[in-house]
RNA sequence: GCCCGAGUGGCGGAAUUGGUAUACGCGUUCGACUUAAAAUCGAAUGGAAACUUCCAUAUGGGUUCAAGUCCCAUCUCGGGCACCA
């Protein structure tokens, strides 16, 4: 007898699949699309880890179940190479990140065919490639030319590690989020894009978005919209006016001193003589402060500048003080403090002896402008590295900066030999003498003449959040030489219809939103949201439970998996029945045995000796007494084994397609199990193994292909009839007080006549013994084949 | 501190609209095949009882004919935010 050798099948497959270019996608006016796409993985030299394949796995069922359905499906997928794990590398080693990068695609390549991935090859893309990144230079001078991508010298996150910048986002309890070194604060001149500018539209149209609730509150917290007002304050001796911002100007009667950032622009004003070294004492010690010592110490600090603003409600004069428990980048970075009604406040009041006054509360108009505020800030995308993306542009001598001209791009990253940045914090771009220097046409303002201007390129490259903030447009027309995409391409296959990953629920889900809005705006898209539905997958634990990590030698390799004679589907296959796939779950090795045997019986049930599927009747008879020995449960005791069969079949595909379509991956398998032991109790008709073929295939494509082929068959989805479904005899529950006390198998159409159902109920032995005092009523609920006597 | 999730057998987990709790898988036990083992096939498997019941979905209350599911309170775990005025 034949055995399963899925290494055997698969490679078979694999290669077939290969050779015909089967998922090759092309647009067809008319034909209803579907897109999907995993957030595409870091290929790091380690290769596919078992969450990325059930995050690759979650797309290809979906993809593969639409294409069964006869939809035309687009699946393809890409590589976020720039980066600094491969940097370090380089740093550490000399070898070209270019080289690396290489190498590990390859790998990673190689190790999704093997897991038997229904992707579109012809639309594989790699954001460090000059083909890609051109166009992602593109979408800077984009940003650029409308203001939206700005430099501005303010404090930053500064990991002295890794010598560069961070984005808030990328610190993480005050350390950083590649290396865990802790962060500091650093005054420097830094690229912006100002996703600010649409902060309003990016809040609104979240509720119209079929996300996981969780991922929209996260970005609802993060953008963080307060409506209140800003109200001026005029500072004694005729210093500026204090501007702050509130969300209770109600309370302004209450306001009896005002608190100003340590960090606040135009402080050298206010503060007195006398306070000027105290004040300038404590504003370097709270820059020096690491992030990690603000959140451990909440005790509040602070100290008096020595002078007084005027309340304009009471005009009463009040302290002005410093202290960090005010942000300098959020409002005005300055507060009216109104310990009557704030706790913070109150606590600064009490430490520093500051009147507490319950006032009431008034109408504010006359003292203030509505102003609405925002928690999030502008995005900032300059990092002082090599292995990124170049920012296309150059200083003039004056140290203006200019775009560069869109038919230099791309501007492709130098070679260099050593990747280190240099002391001053600039990116080992600087040591790339020659690339450095650049020459610009300008145009004279006088003359009107254009003229050739020497000038020196930004050493800065882009967050690799920027590189991946309009990938999914490329993928509509990957190698498109004229455009960062085809817009009649992008018209028919976007916005992307499935979006599946485990990761970057604010960051990047908020970058691409912000660029979608803003290329809609310049007209280069016809959509203002990039993703329909997005599938928000758990991560994979180790066996003992814990996060897989090298150190403690807890990490499964797929790879593994695959190669111990298990093969990909059996993986595939057991990564979808591990759990629900939206929640963590934990590897248990056991359990890919059980879903090996599972296969294992599908493939026998269709192949036998002679190597062909065994049919109903022929086989298995000596386990027909068996099979039509009627049931406890009553059910279908006068139906054959066809007709058991063709109501599980039908049962089995309805479950099947809904679970589906409600990403209930792991129901979906345990109903093909369902079916597949009905099948061994029963038999198999030639429709029951093909059936079960085709509703396999998108969980393990490789052995569902070889029994189609067996069975000669396609791979259309089928469908299911409801009038399979209904038995015709049917399995009535029977309740006293709620409680279940005996079952009936009663003809379906007796279900409608519910005196007649009373009446045989009450007359029977079981249930008789608790209604001998008689009942207090019925209750008869046929849709659930249910009575319950109350007595 | 605030905002979300979650808590069901020995284990991972089902129960989709308030209606048969524990599907499916793992593990365990028994049986068939075998000289034997593996593989495979079949049966049993929440706990106490013992032939008919009782108790079980984190804990305590409540609503209902009926609650894992709804309401109130408490505990535990996980995630997010964390001086945002």
């Amino acid at each position: 007898m034949e055995r399963y050798e899925p290494l055997k099948i698969e490679q078979k497959w694999q290669k077939k699949w290969e050779e015909e270019e089967a998922f090759k996608a092309t647009e067809v006016e008319g034909q209803p699309k579907v897109m999907l796409a995993e957030m595409f993985p870091y290929p790091s030299g380690a290769g596919l880890h078992v969450g990325h394949v059930r995050n690759f796995t979650i797309v290809d069922v979906l993809t593969r179940f639409f294409r069964q359905q006869g939809l035309n499906v687009m699946r393809p997928f890409g590589y976020d190479t720039f980066g600094l794990p491969a940097e370090n590398y380089a740093i550490k080693t000399g070898t070209a990140p270019q080289e690396v990068t290489a190498v590990n695609i390859a790998n990673f390549r190689k190790q999704a065919k093997k897991l038997g991935y229904a992707i579109d090859w012809s639309r594989e893309i790699n954001t460090s490639d000059p083909e890609y990144y051109r166009w992602t230079q593109w979408c800077f001078l984009q940003l650029f030319k409308k203001g939206l991508a700005y430099q501005k010298e303010s404090y930053q996150w500064w990991c002295p590690e890794d010598q560069t910048v961070l984005a808030n986002e990328q610190v993480e309890n005050g350390k950083c989020w590649r290396c865990g070194h802790e962060v500091e604060k650093k005054k420097m001149k830094q690229w912006f894009f100002k996703i600010t500018e649409y902060a309003d539209e990016l809040l609104e149209e979240i509720d119209n978005l079929e996300w996981p609730e969780k991922i929209k509150t996260m970005q609802k917290n993060w953008i963080g919209r307060s409506v209140g007002a800003e109200i001026d304050f005029e500072v004694e001796g005729g210093a500026p006016k204090i501007r702050v911002f509130t969300t209770r100007p109600d309370t302004i009667l209450g306001a009896t001193f005002l608190v100003l950032a340590p960090e606040y622009a135009g402080l050298e004003y206010i503060v007195s003589d006398d306070c000027k070294d105290a004040v300038a004492k404590y504003k370097s010690d709270a820059l020096k402060k690491s992030e990690i010592e603000r959140q451990e110490n909440k005790e509040k600090t602070g100290v008096f500048t020595g002078a007084y603003a005027i309340n304009p409600a009471t005009k009463e004069k009040i302290p002005i003080y410093i202290a960090d428990y005010v942000l300098s980048g959020y409002g005005t970075g300055a507060i009216m403090a109104v310990p009557a009604y704030d706790e913070r406040d109150r606590e600064f009041a009490e430490k520093f002896d500051l009147p507490i006054v319950e006032a009431e509360l008034i109408d504010f108009d006359a003292y203030g402008t509505p102003k609405v505020t925002y928690r999030m800030r502008d995005w900032l995308i300059s990092r002082q590295r090599y292995w990124g993306c170049p920012i296309p542009i150059a200083y003039d001598k004056d140290g203006n900066p200019h775009a560069i001209p869109e038919d230099q791009l791309p501007v492709v990253l130098p070679e260099v030999k050593d990747y280190k940045p240099d002391k001053s914090g600039r990116s080992a771009l600087a040591k790339a003498k020659d690339w450095l220097t650049v020459e610009i046409p300008v145009k004279d303002p006088k003359t009107g003449k254009t003229r050739m201007e020497k000038m020196t390129r930004e050493t800065d490259t882009l967050d690799g959040y920027a590189c991946s903030s309009w990938y999914l447009w490329r993928y509509s027309s990957p190698h498109d030489d004229k455009a960062a995409w085809n817009e009649k391409a992008i018209s028919y296959w976007e916005p992307l219809d499935y979006y599946c990953g485990g990761d970057h629920a604010v960051a990047h889900l908020l970058y691409i939103r912000f660029w979608c809005k803003f290329f809609a705006d310049e007209g280069h898209l016809p959509f203002r949201e990039p993703i329909k539905r997005l599938l928000y997958n758990g991560y994979i634990n180790a066996p003992d439970g814990k996060k897989m990590s090298k150190s403690k030698g807890n990490v499964i390799d797929p790879l593994d998996v695959i190669d111990d004679g298990y093969g990909a589907d059996t993986l595939r296959t057991y990564e979808m029945f591990i759990g629900p796939y939206d929640m963590d779950a934990a590897w248990d090795t056991r359990s890919v045995g059980g879903v090996y045997r599972f296969l294992n019986r599908c493939y026998n049930l269709c192949f036998d000796e002679e190597g062909s599927f065994s049919p109903l009747e022929s086989v298995r008879d000596d386990r027909s007494e068996i099979a039509s020995e009627p049931r406890d449960d009553g059910r279908e005791r006068s139906g054959s084994r066809v007709e058991k069969n063709t109501i599980i079949r039908h049962k089995t595909i309805k479950k099947v397609t809904e679970d589906i379509h409600r990403y209930n991956f792991n129901t979906a398998v345990a109903a093909l199990m369902e079916y597949v032991n009905e099948l061994y109790k029963n038999g198999a008709s030639k429709e029951d193994l093909t059936v079960l073929a085709k509703l396999l295939k998108p969980f393990a494509p490789h052995l569902a292909s070889e029994m189609l082929e067996k069975l000669d068959s396609d791979d259309e989805w089928p469908k299911w009839e409801e009038k399979y479904l209904v038995a015709d005899k049917v399995e009535l529950v029977v309740q006293v007080n709620g409680k279940l006390r005996a079952k009936f198998a009663v003809p379906v159409e007796d279900l409608e006549d519910e005196k007649k159902i009373t009446e045989m109920v009450l007359d029977d032995e079981r249930i008789k013994k608790y209604t001998e005092n008689g009942i207090k009523k019925t209750i008869f609920v046929k849709k659930n084949k249910l009575i319950n006597m109350v007595v």
